[in-house]
DNA sequence: CGTAGACCCTGCGCGC
DNA sequence: TGCGCGCAGGGTCTAC
């Protein structure tokens, strides 16, 4: 479900209900994710203190939590929880007394009566905690590259990372140790933006179009981001919207429909398994 | 090291 | 209507 514009706007979303709350009960009800939910560490971070941060590392939702009151660090030390949606994950908030959904696996009980629940049926997110301050070190984000909405994501970054590889360009950009975030739809719709083929190996590519789709990659997230996501199923943010980027698309899920910017046909291939949709004609 | 492929799951829409 | 199949927004692990 959600590449990093669907996270960013979860974690926008959130953020003004989530600060400086308290999280009074933390409910394992099926710890079966990724890798099983660890109750214990996870009230460690959490429990009765403080949400002090909300943000977004790669496809990462971050909450922090302040210290609580008259007491000092937990054993663990660990002060953030981190959510991950994986591909049918759902973070939204609900009364506290609604009824348990399907597939609900972690609900977080707020001290304004409201609770945090992740739904996810696939069980391809996690949810864990950790230190704040290590979060560089983490296993989970130690391997990560740059972000991309960030000043260390251009042209010369792409083109130092991707000299001699023989990897499809449509891999490159998916692959979280060079830059976090850009999964299959934006993969395959900043490609297009760029008139990149996907196929094409990532070393050899010139500088002047691995610029053009750095901007092409910033350009698509953000307007993903200010459009509330893509919807293609049933993502929402965590009040329940949905999002509309979906009719922003213009390859992904298109094929043999018309290019929006030509006379060629959307077409269809896979790379690694997972399908790669793009316009013959824009794209070399 | 870089690369390609399998695998972890459930649910949905489609064609028969 | 029921059933089997292919497909789905992610990440990790293995073998070569």
């Amino acid at each position: 479900m959600p590449e990093l514009p669907e996270v960013e706007t979860v974690c926008r979303s959130l953020r003004p209900h989530l600060d400086k709350r308290t999280v009074v009960r933390v409910d394992v009800r099926a710890p079966a994710l990724r890798e099983p939910l660890d109750g214990d560490a996870m009230r460690r971070a959490a429990l009765q203190r403080p949400i002090v941060a909300v943000a977004r590392r790669a496809k990462y939702l971050l909450m922090r939590f302040g210290p609580s009151a008259g007491r000092d660090a937990t054993p663990g030390g660990e002060d953030a929880l981190a959510l991950h949606l994986g591909m049918s994950g759902r973070l939204t908030l609900v009364d506290g007394d609604a009824p348990y959904a399907p597939h609900e696996h972690l609900a977080l009980h707020l001290d304004d009566g409201r609770r945090l629940r992740l739904v996810d049926p696939r069980r391809f997110g996690s949810a864990f905690a950790l230190r704040w301050t290590e979060q560089a070190q983490d296993r989970h984000f130690a391997h990560l590259g740059v972000e991309p909405l960030t000043d260390a994501f251009d042209g010369p970054y792409l083109a130092r990372r991707a000299a001699g590889r023989r990897t499809a360009v449509k891999t490159f950009l998916m692959d979280a140790r060079i830059v976090v975030g850009v999964g299959n739809i934006y993969a395959s719709e900043a490609l297009w933006r760029a008139g990149v083929h996907p196929t094409r190996a990532a070393g050899r590519i010139g500088q002047a179009r691995w610029q053009r789709l750095a901007d092409a990659v910033r350009a698509t997230l953000d307007q993903a981001i200010t459009e509330g996501g893509t919807t293609l199923n049933d993502f929402t943010d965590g009040e329940g919207n949905a999002g509309y980027f979906q009719v922003s698309l213009a390859v992904y899920g298109r094929e043999g429909a018309p290019c929006t910017c030509c006379d060629g046909t959307i077409r269809r291939i896979v790379q690694l398994n997972r399908s790669t949709f793009y316009c013959p004609g824009c794209q070399r």
